[in-house]
RNA sequence: AGGGGCGUAGCUCAGUGGCAGAGCAGCGGCCUUUUAAGCCGUUGGUCGUGGGUUCGACCCCCACCGCCCCUACCA
């Protein structure tokens, strides 16, 4: 099928019957190349033009034409291959008439092999004095413009692979993103992990609070949801006795989308048997500082305006940061005390609304922001949501933020001393939530517990039932152990200075065009 | 979902209630060390879609579609 611009199509279509009648195949099956132009730049960036013309350097080589400048009877043209460009110089002289024919009949965007040896131009630029020229694949479509490329976000994540040729940062993103991958497995493989894959199509969507997608099986005539966390079969694994696992794929989110949320999204999840939160807290800061190290070169990280120090990090209990993070111009601050005491949550919460609304009143009133409406939540809740609006943007540096309300931890081990709180943490960065631990609840009564409380409150982030089964498995005996969630996206974003998740996701999800054809 | 912004040639972008524009890409010509190559000539438009106002709409109004930002949702 023809795309646009049909002109230019058609046009490539002539050039390419040309090639065919110059007894070439346009399409052929392969080209051995004894070195990419990324490899060759790299070994030659230093070679003088004198050394070239002592001892001759012959390589052989393909890539795509980025850039194509004819003279009468020889030419220039940039090929990219590997990540790197490499110049060419086709002379009649050197080619003979039949390929500097083909030569002509070349457009931007083909692929081509190339053999030669390689000098520098007068304006010393590295260039492979072409000896035999072979076109491998027919671009049938322009490029975008060369000088500022493909610059719409919308047509470079419909068009992710015209985004890779041209823009070379999205590459660079890419392959940092699969170094962090590699980084991640490295860390938990030298630590005796072993890494599984488990279901992501599940009868109970459970482990997390979200709406899930709902997909269908024929064979079975079964209602399947896709997995919204793994974390219920990953500790199976551990009753099981693997005692140490983690698994790096893709959740599924039937919620909104932003710049920081995809509906489809990877998740690390590890846990690790015989541990608790505070040795997850500690091999977090590890992790994380020695994948800075790794990926970005130093525990310091370049994020927008912001450098983040990975080496140094802030630890605050959740009613902490509220209290540090209370808007100054509402003083008096609450206190630790204040917010832990029964009533004091909503108390505060009311606080904080009536403060808002003095602030609408003010001559230079920012864009009215809607009230916190506490009404059916519970103490735990309220100090959730306090948290979110009044701390989570501010936590920038590197923190990590624990004592989180039992209410909103249905699978976490409760405090010792205070059950209203849980033993768990989440990671923060540049006002992001990065990840999510806890001390796994293994008492199988007490899971069931709350699972029904859970089913019983309702709502659609909520499963329907309770995974008796998973209650089945804490019953055979889950050794006391803690877990992780760590998101890949975000992790990624951080790692390339990306503010938008669709950066580092090659396919983000889009709606779909009526008109594909442009 | 609500508010705001954007949508003009393949790409990057100007534009005005009165003939639809530029650069690059394309096509033809000249050009054997150029590199945003250059010079001469030239093709290409449902101005996101559909209505409305008007003598006349790319421009003003309404609806819809898509993208971006903010808010909401999101443990």
């Amino acid at each position: 099928m023809p795309f646009e611009p049909l002109d230019q199509y058609l046009q490539r279509k002539k050039k390419l019957a040309e090639v065919k009648a110059l007894g070439d195949d346009p399409y052929p099956h392969k080209f051995e190349q004894s070195s990419t132009p990324a490899q060759i730049v790299a070994a030659h960036a230093r070679s003088h033009a004198a050394s070239f013309e002592t001892e001759r350097v012959n390589v052989r080589t393909a890539g795509r034409i980025l850039t194509l400048r004819l003279h009468g009877k020889a030419g220039f043209a940039h090929i990219q291959g590997d990540g790197a460009r490499l110049q060419l110089y086709v002379k009649l002289d050197a080619v003979g008439e039949r390929t500097f024919r083909l030569f002509q009949l070349l457009d931007m965007g083909d692929i081509v092999g190339i053999s030669g040896h390689l000098f520098r131009t007068k304006t010393n630029e590295l260039t492979v004095w072409v000896d035999t020229l072979k076109l491998l694949s027919k671009a049938l479509l322009p490029l975008p413009e060369k000088w500022h490329g493909l610059a719409d976000v919308e047509l470079r994540h419909r068009q992710r692979y015209v985004d890779l040729i041209v823009n070379s940062r999205v590459r660079v993103t890419f392959l940092r993103r699969a170094e962090i991958l590699r980084g991640l497995r490295a860390f938990f493989d030298a630590r005796g992990y072993i890494e599984v894959e488990t279901p992501m199509m599940q009868t109970i969507a459970g482990g997390a609070a979200a709406r899930p997608f709902i997909t269908h099986h024929n064979t079975f005539d079964l209602d399947l949801y896709l997995r919204i966390a793994p974390e219920l079969y990953l500790k199976r694994l551990l009753v099981g006795g693997l005692d140490r696992v983690y698994e790096i794929n893709r959740n599924f989110r039937n919620e909104g989308v932003s710049s920081e949320h995809n509906p489809e999204f990877t998740m690390l999840e590890f846990y690790q048997a015989y541990s608790d939160y505070r040795d997850l807290m500690a091999l977090t800061e590890e992790l994380f500082a020695s994948l800075a190290q790794k990926i970005c070169g130093s525990t310091q990280v370049t994020f927008g305006e912001h450098k983040l120090d990975f080496s140094r990090w802030q630890r605050l209990s959740m009613r902490e940061a509220i209290v540090l993070h209370w808007p100054p111009d509402a003083a008096p601050s609450p206190s630790s005390a204040d917010l832990a005491a029964p009533g004091g949550p909503r108390a505060i919460a009311v606080r904080y609304n009536e403060w808002r609304q003095r602030q609408v009143l003010l001559p230079s009133a920012a864009p009215p922001v809607p009230l916190l409406d506490v009404s059916s939540m519970s103490d735990g809740e309220i100090t959730g949501l306090l948290f979110e609006t009044l701390a989570e943007p501010k936590l920038i540096q590197p923190t990590l933020l624990y004592d989180f309300p039992t209410d909103i931890s249905p699978l976490a081990k409760c405090r010792p001393d205070d059950t209203s709180l849980v033993e768990r943490f989440e990671v923060f960065v540049a006002g992001m939530e990065l990840g999510n631990a806890f001390s796994e609840l293994n008492d199988p009564e007490e899971q069931e517990r709350r699972f029904r409380e859970q089913v019983a409150r309702g709502g659609e982030e909520v499963p329907r039932e309770v995974d008796l089964d998973y209650i089945r498995a804490l019953s055979y005996g889950l050794p006391p152990a803690a877990g992780m969630g760590i998101g890949i996206d975000r992790l990624t974003m951080l790692f390339t200075d990306s503010h938008s998740i669709r950066e580092v996701i090659l396919f983000p999800l889009l709606r779909p065009q009526a008109d594909s054809n442009q």
